[in-house]
RNA sequence: GGGCCGUUAGCUCAGGGGGAGAGCGCUUCCCUGACACGGAAGAGGUCACUGGUUCAAAUCCAGUACGGCCCACCA
């Protein structure tokens, strides 16, 4: 084995004989009970950002312990078509070549998409392999593949039928770009500075008039009403009379509606009821007319002056023909928030189209039932709350979208008698008419339609499937928080009401990973690190672990290169300590859970703390705090089995009546640690294994169960004696090749023979019994042992005694601080007994090294 | 406008009514036979501020300041 580390060379080896041994199926474990995690599917034309890196990561984790516990594990891998995401892509790529898809027609141009996917779908799959995710590979699914679309038209039909999806005119979220509707959550909205102006609109029948107020000028042209407050009292005699719309002439009333706000601007509101959604709801209240005065584009169609000009421009070429006409009567600044579409950003028009829409109601009460009864968990908790707020304010959601990739929507429109058929399969004629020219709908449905179905659908839903009885409800679903509404909400709302079962019990919800700035990292934003390089340069198993030591659940993680560098560094530690194993043993160590038998001194010390260490992880991963876990296993594996049980090997294993036991502890021992890093460091730990026990494979071997070991108290003595001798000599500068001599008083008679050879080796000092006379030597006062070194031509004595001075000085504190609450009635007198005789004993053993110390400055002599 | 979260060592963050913690960074010494991608020993914090509850507050409560996030149909 080469002495140091070399991630590229050993992730290259393992990954396909993983796959071939056929670990990663459930399969694997017959009659292991479920344990199943579907993927987050990423985006079939994206690369794997970070993001996907600690997602995974953290699923992998939970995957690889489970099935090493003999859990039947699965991960289903997938990608998502992501509809109006892939098709901008592809759009974007033809617009190089001076295509536009209208040119391409609707056919040619899916086929460029599915082109696209058979690309890009294989390059994500790589990059999931690269850093070690262990998917099952044989149950892959794609939103768009035969099964998935059969789901989702089963789902849409059973909608219907059951009332649950209908098709209307409504005011949708229009984006002029993509000219799309947009689902409500689709819309991201932004503070911006714009200009709120105020229009005079004249009275009819007498002098005077109303000013309205509104940000979008160039809506007035479709104006059909001016609102007021019923309970105004400055509009009480306008309500009923006439006004004429500046600019256009037409003869609008003004009416009296609740949803008025008297407060904000004029108490006036002008109602464009094709151009803004409560303007709609008071316009069907009052029978006002709503009036379209632009396009799919945002272009103005109304006949005029305005006509063709696009909505921003024709906002100041309004704003001037008013100014011109006397009808304007101010223009103030005005923060307002403006929405934008989520996928390009451009500014969203409210549009009165007919679209297709979910009734959301009925579907999200079971899905906040189940969360408040704990079917579903989220961790951590609080983010119920946020669940819980959105899911109750829910509108209808607006499912069908006016682009080309994606889910068609399965209804078909009799050109002869206007029938709509909703049907799984193209229907050959109309029901009704039996005429047999039938359309169907052009629109495709909302890509989180489909990944609504997810957890169900990747398992052969609608069939009965014996994987979907098997492995649905999932067990886990590890998602960032950033998708809870679009994703999360969603799948617990189909899943329960097409499976009556919740489709996971826990949600464990991750930060975001954000750059340096603290931006978050995303593929729209351009600033990603690309996890793939990192992984090249430093490894996958190191980005791994980086990465699970940043992210306390829910918590953002903003990645520094240095995390990755010491998670190498700790790799490195790893693979030469398992290399001092390997050139220590005589033989490979058993793969299996053989533990010695009744272990004595630092061997026994180590096991207890094994088996300490293995019973905490267990417990933190289940509460999935891993960052905690791996920086528990992290200070066990380089503190104590490397910086002290390692060491304290090396004089053991030269020792013919310790030889054997230790040789046996420190195998296990590594091999243990070697299984607890697997999940976080599959390849290296793989790797490491395959030289320390040779026998099977890693991935699908046995998790540690180490049996309690009483942990001997002798062995803390031991350290506490090197540690102060140690200390003694970097306080003094004393060189650690200067051999030191130390007489021991042993009271309770703790030191066994096998300590000569490592304090010898740990501390370069040889024990003899005795104690000195007279003066001028220090005092090491270890548990129940007191050593003496002589100083006499070793050290300065003024240093030394200004050293115990202030040892002396921080335990007269913490005798005052004891005696202080002790002798507080108060305190002896409410406390809990247990926490004042833990005051007492503090302030006890304060008293004694008080008077140790005392003895110490004795000891010096001098002065 | 409503809601959530945070403020602890230089940095990133754990902890959580009774002795201030980790990793990284920093300082000093050491290339000792697994590892210098290393070892040993250290320095460093009125736990944001103000008040309250308590025998006891970094921890609980209220408020303040600063920072971050989410939701929202004030035209």
């Amino acid at each position: 084995m080469e002495a140091t580390y070399d991630p590229s060379a050993i992730e290259q080896r393992w990954y396909d004989r993983w796959v071939d041994a056929g670990i990663f199926a459930p399969e694997y474990r017959p009659d292991g009970e479920p344990f199943c995690i579907v993927i987050p599917p990423p985006n079939v034309t994206g690369a794997l950002h970070i993001g996907h890196a600690l997602n995974h990561t953290i699923q992998d984790v939970l995957i690889r312990r489970k099935r090493m516990q003999g859990y039947a594990a699965l991960w289903v891998p997938g990608t998502d078509h992501a509809g109006i995401a892939t098709q901008n892509v592809v759009e974007r790529e033809l617009a190089v070549e001076g295509l536009d898809r209208h040119e391409l027609g609707r056919d040619a141009f899916i086929e460029q998409v599915w082109a696209w996917k058979r690309r890009y779908g294989h390059r994500i799959n790589e990059q999931i392999r690269r850093m070690g995710s262990s998917v099952d590979w044989s149950r892959e699914r794609f939103t768009m593949d035969e099964g998935l679309s059969a789901a989702v038209r089963e789902v849409f039909v059973r909608l219907y039928d059951e009332g649950l999806i209908y098709r209307g005119d409504r005011i949708i979220n229009w984006c002029p770009r993509c000219h799309t509707a947009l689902a409500d959550i689709e819309v991201e909205h932004e503070d911006e500075t714009g200009e709120l102006v105020y229009i005079i609109y004249p009275f009819r029948d007498r002098p005077g008039g109303i000013t309205v107020a509104t940000t979008r000028a160039e809506t007035m042209l479709g104006d059909t009403g001016v609102a007021v407050h019923p309970d105004d009292p400055r509009y009480d005699d306008a309500v009923g009379e006439i006004l004429v719309l500046p600019l256009v002439g037409r003869e609008i009333p003004v009416v009296a509606d609740e949803l008025v706000d008297p407060e904000f601007g004029t108490g006036a509101v002008k109602i464009t009821p094709a151009h803004d959604p409560n303007d709609f709801e008071m316009g069907e209240r009052h029978r006002l007319e709503p009036v379209t005065i632009m396009d799919e584009a945002a272009v103005i169609t109304a006949e005029g002056p305005f006509e063709g000009l696009d909505r921003f421009v024709a906002r100041d070429a309004v704003k001037g023909a008013l100014r011109d006409s006397g009808a304007l009567e101010r223009v103030e600044e005005h923060i307002h928030a403006v929405g934008h579409c989520y996928r390009c950003r451009t500014v969203v028009e409210p549009y009165l189209s007919r679209q297709w829409f979910v009734k959301v109601r009925p579907l999200t009460e079971p899905a906040i039932e189940a969360v408040k009864r704990d079917q579903t968990r989220f961790v951590p908790k609080r983010w119920e709350n946020s669940y819980f707020h959105w899911m109750e304010n829910l509108r209808d959601w607006c499912i069908s979208r006016q682009i080309w990739w994606g889910h068609r929507i399965p209804a078909w429109y009799c050109d002869e008698c206007d029938e709509t058929i909703v049907a799984v399969d193209q229907p050959r004629e109309c029901m009704a008419c039996g005429g047999g020219l039938l359309r169907q709908d052009p629109d495709v449905l909302d890509t989180w339609f489909s990944s609504a179905l997810w957890p169900f659908s990747t398992l052969g839903w609608p069939e009965q499937t014996e994987d979907l009885s098997r492995f649905y409800p999932n067990t886990v679903m590890v998602t960032g928080f950033d998708i809870i509404y679009f994703w999360v909400a969603r799948m617990m709302q189909m899943g329960i009401h097409f499976m009556g079962e919740v489709p996971f019990y826990d949600v464990a919800i991750t930060g975001l990973v954000r750059d340096a700035e603290g931006r978050k990292m995303s593929k729209s934003l351009g600033n990603s690190i690309d996890p793939l390089a990192v992984a090249g340069e430093h490894g996958a198993d190191p980005l791994r672990l980086a990465l699970l030591q940043a992210a306390s659940p829910g918590h953002d993680v903003p990645l520094d290169i240095e995390w990755v560098v010491a998670a190498r560094k700790f790799g490195n530690k790893l693979w030469n300590g398992v290399r001092f194993g390997i050139s220590n043993l005589d033989g490979r160590v058993p793969a299996g859970d053989g533990y010695p038998r009744d272990p004595a001194g630092a061997n026994a010390w180590i096991l207890s703390r094994l088996a300490e260490t293995v019973t905490r992880f267990d417990e933190l991963c289940e509460a999935y705090r891993f960052s905690d876990a791996f920086g528990l296993l992290y200070n066990f594996t380089w503190s104590e089995v490397f910086d002290w049980y390692v060491e304290m090997t090396k004089p053991l294993l030269r020792d013919p009546d310790h030889a054997g036991e230790t040789r046996e502890t420190l195998g296990v021992v590594l091999r243990d640690v070697l299984k607890l890093f697997h999940p976080a460091m599959p390849f290296l730990t793989e790797e490491l294994w395959s030289e320390l026990v040779g026998e099977g494979l890693l991935a699908g071997a046995t998790w540690p169960a180490p049996p309690e070991v009483a942990r001997p108290g002798h062995v803390d003595t031991l350290q506490d004696l090197v540690t102060g001798v140690r200390q003694f000599r970097a306080s003094h500068g004393l060189s650690p090749r200067l051999e030191l001599t130390m007489e021991t008083v042993d009271a309770e008679g703790v030191i066994e023979p096998w300590w000569h050879e490592q304090v010898a080796a740990l501390a370069g000092v040889t024990l003899r019994p005795g104690s000195p006379r007279g003066r001028g030597f220090t005092r090491i006062v270890a548990g129940p042992v007191q050593g003496f070194i002589g100083l006499e031509g070793l050290i300065d004595v003024d240093a030394e005694r200004a050293r115990i001075e202030k040892a002396l000085a921080e335990h007269h504190d913490t005798l005052a601080r004891a005696e202080a609450k002790l002798t507080n009635p108060g305190f002896t007198a409410k406390a809990p007994e247990a926490v004042v005789s833990k005051e007492r004993a503090k302030a006890d053993e304060a008293r004694a090294l008080i008077e140790k110390l005392r003895h110490q400055l004795d000891d010096l002599g001098g002065e």
